[in-house]
RNA sequence: GUGGGUUUAGCUCAGUUGGCAGAGCACGAGGUUGUGGUCCUCGGGGUCGCGGGUUCGAGUCCCGUAAUCCACCCCA
C-alpha cells in the first residue's frame, strides 16, 4: 500500500455506489417528509460547544469533536440537529407560522467508539413538530416515521415501534412502589432491563441502591417486557395497580393510532423510556423486529427544550433516525434497490478514427433548451454517454453499452458517415434505422427513439 | 476508555517447519477498424497496514502502533 493515508477512525468513503445508496436513503427521507407537510431547513455543521453543554451538560464534551478558533471561541462539530433547531426557533419564535413542521437531514459527528451501526460521521433524518400540544402530533410523528419506512420496502413484521409517556409511567410509578426522589433511579433500570438476566439485574439493583419492595417489582417488570409467555399477565398484574387515568391514557392512545391504521405497527412498552433527560412525556422507538440491531430510530416530546434555549414555551414533539442502522437492515432484508445508480438514456459508440464527431454528437444529446418567456428549461438534455476504450471494433463496444443500462445506442462509422447518416440501435428490440448525421436531427430521432421504449 | 478477531493487487482471498509474491474477479490492449454480456492471448499493477526486533534470510516468529470488525462502557 502506496498511500498509506486511511480515511479517518468511524468515517467513511462514498464511492459512487455507496454515494447512490446514500442518495436514494436521503432523497426517500425528503419526499416523504415534504408529503407529510414538513419543511426542510438546515443550519451550521459546528455550532458553539456552549449550545451543546446546555443542554447535555459537561459529560457529553467528552465525545464531541470539538476545537478553538483563531478567536479562542469554543466550538464543536454539531453531534445532532436539535440543539441547533432549537436555538433557531427559539430566535425566530414570533415570526412563524405555527405549528412549525420542520425536517432536516444534516451529517452529525460523535467522537465515540465506532462498532456495528455507530460511526463517528453519519447522516441523520429529523423530524420536529413544534408549538402544538396535540397528540395528533406524536399521531403525524408515528405516521411520518412508519410510512417512510414502508416507503423504503419495510413491512409491518420488519420492525416495531415501542411506545411510552414519561408523565403517565412517572404518575404509575410513584403512585404504587417508587419514592418520588427514586424515578431518576427507576429510568435508569428500565432502560436497561431487557438485556439483562436475574444475575445482572442484582448488580444494577446493588449499584442505584434500590430498596427489596422495588426489586420484587421491577423483577415483574422485566418478566413484562420479556418475550415469555407470562409477560402479558405480568403487565397486566403491573397496570391493573396503575391510576385509571393513566390506563385509561394508554388505552386512548392506542385506539388514536388504531384509527389510522398504525395499530399494528405501535405496542405499548414499558422498557422504552429514553436515556435523554430533556424529554417530557411520549417517548418511542423503531427497533428492528428480526435481528439485534440497534434502534433505527427514536424521539418523544421535550415541551420544554424551546425555554432551555431563550425562547418562549413552546411544546415540541421529534425524532431522529440515522443512516446506518437503517442501512444494514434495508440490506438485511434485501429490500435495498439494485441499480441506484442512473443508468444513461443513450450511448453513443464509434468506430471512426477521429473522435472530434462523437463530441458533436454528445453535445447535442446533453443539451438543455432554455423556455427564457417561462423562466424555465423547455427540454432538458438526455443522460449521454461515450466509450472511452481506444478499440474501434462495434462487437467490443456494444456489450458496454448494453452493460451500462442505455435502451439506445448511437452508432458512428465510416461507411455511414460517407453517405452523411448515423445508425440509431434500439437495444432493448435490437432494431436499428438509419437517420441524417446532423446533430439536432439526430438528437430529436434519439428522443423519438427512446419515446417508443 | 476496555477485551478479542482481522489487515497480502482496485475487490474477494490463498500463501506449507521461516527460503524468488500468488489465484479468481475487475480494469486495459489484442485476437476481430462493423453488431450483444461468450471464448482465447497478453498486460498494467504490491515497501505483504505502519515502525522496530530476532535471523544468513521474515508475508510467516516477537514487540509496539494505526485502522477495521465484534462485544463491553456509553448512546443525544
Amino acid at each position: 500500500m502506496k498511500n498509506t493515508f486511511q480515511a479517518p477512525k468511524g468515517t467513511r468513503d462514498f464511492m459512487p455506489e455507496a454515494m447512490a445508496v446514500r442518495r436514494y436513503i436521503e432523497e426517500t427521507w425528503r419526499r416523504v417528509s415534504v408529503r407529510h407537510g414538513f419543511l426542510e431547513v438546515d443550519g451550521p455543521t459546528f455550532e458553539s460547544l456552549e449550545l451543546y453543554k446546555v443542554k447535555s451538560g459537561d459529560e457529553i464534551v467528552s465525545q464531541l469533536f470539538s476545537f478553538r478558533d483563531r478567536g479562542d471561541r469554543d466550538l464543536a462539530l454539531r453531534p445532532e440537529f436539535t440543539p441547533t433547531l432549537a436555538r433557531m426557533v427559539a430566535a425566530q419564535a414570533q415570526g412563524l407560522p405555527r405549528p412549525i413542521k420542520w425536517f432536516s437531514i444534516p451529517r452529525c459527528y460523535r467522537a465515540e467508539q465506532p462498532q456495528k451501526g455507530r460511526l463517528r460521521e453519519f447522516v441523520q433524518w429529523n423530524v420536529d413538530f413544534l408549538a402544538d400540544p396535540s397528540p395528533r402530533c406524536e399521531q403525524e410523528c408515528l405516521m411520518l416515521c412508519i410510512e417512510t419506512l414502508r416507503e423504503f420496502g419495510l413491512q409491518a413484521g420488519d420492525f416495531r415501534i415501542g411506545w411510552n409517556n414519561r408523565d403517565w409511567l412517572t404518575q404509575a410509578l410513584t403512585s404504587t412502589f417508587v419514592a418520588p426522589e427514586r424515578v431518576g433511579d427507576a429510568y435508569f433500570i428500565l432502560d436497561r432491563l431487557a438485556k439483562l438476566d436475574a444475575a445482572g439485574r442484582r448488580e444494577l439493583y446493588a449499584q442505584r441502591q434500590c430498596p427489596p419492595q422495588e426489586q420484587s417489582q421491577f423483577d415483574l417488570f422485566a418478566v413484562a417486557i420479556s418475550s415469555e409467555p407470562a409477560a402479558q399477565d405480568a403487565l397486566a398484574q403491573i397496570m391493573d395497580a396503575w391510576p385509571q387515568e393513566v390506563r385509561d391514557g394508554i388505552k386512548a392512545f392506542e385506539s388514536r393510532l388504531a384509527d389510522i391504521g398504525l395499530g399494528e405497527y405501535c405496542r405499548f412498552d414499558l422498557s422504552v423510556v429514553r436515556g435523554l433527560a430533556y424529554y417530557t412525556g411520549f417517548v418511542f422507538e423503531v427497533l428492528d423486529a428480526k435481528s439485534h440491531n440497534r434502534a433505527m430510530a427514536g424521539g418523544g416530546r421535550y415541551d420544554r427544550l424551546i425555554e432551555t434555549f431563550g425562547g418562549p414555551g413552546m411544546p415540541a414533539i421529534g425524532f431522529g433516525m440515522g443512516d446506518v442502522v437503517l442501512e444494514i437492515v434495508l440490506r438485511e432484508r434485501g429490500v435495498l434497490p439494485r441499480q441506484l445508480l442512473s443508468a444513461p438514456d443513450v450511448f453513443v459508440l464509434s468506430a471512426l478514427p477521429d473522435e472530434q464527431p462523437v463530441q458533436q454528437v454528445l453535445m447535442a444529446l446533453r443539451r438543455s433548451t432554455w423556455d427564457s418567456a417561462n423562466q424555465r428549461i423547455a427540454q432538458a438534455g438526455l443522460h449521454a454517454v461515450a466509450s472511452y476504450k481506444a478499440t474501434r471494433n462495434i462487437g467490443k463496444l456494444l456489450p458496454e453499452a448494453v452493460a451500462s443500462g442505455a435502451k439506445v445506442a448511437v452508432i458512428l462509422a465510416p461507411e455511414e458517415q460517407a453517405r452523411r447518416v448515423a445508425k440509431i440501435k434500439n437495444l432493448v428490440t435490437r432494431s436499428e434505422r438509419e437517420v441524417p448525421l446532423d446533430a439536432t436531427t439526430l438528437a430529436a430521432q434519439v428522443r423519438a427513439e427512446l419515446q417508443s421504449c
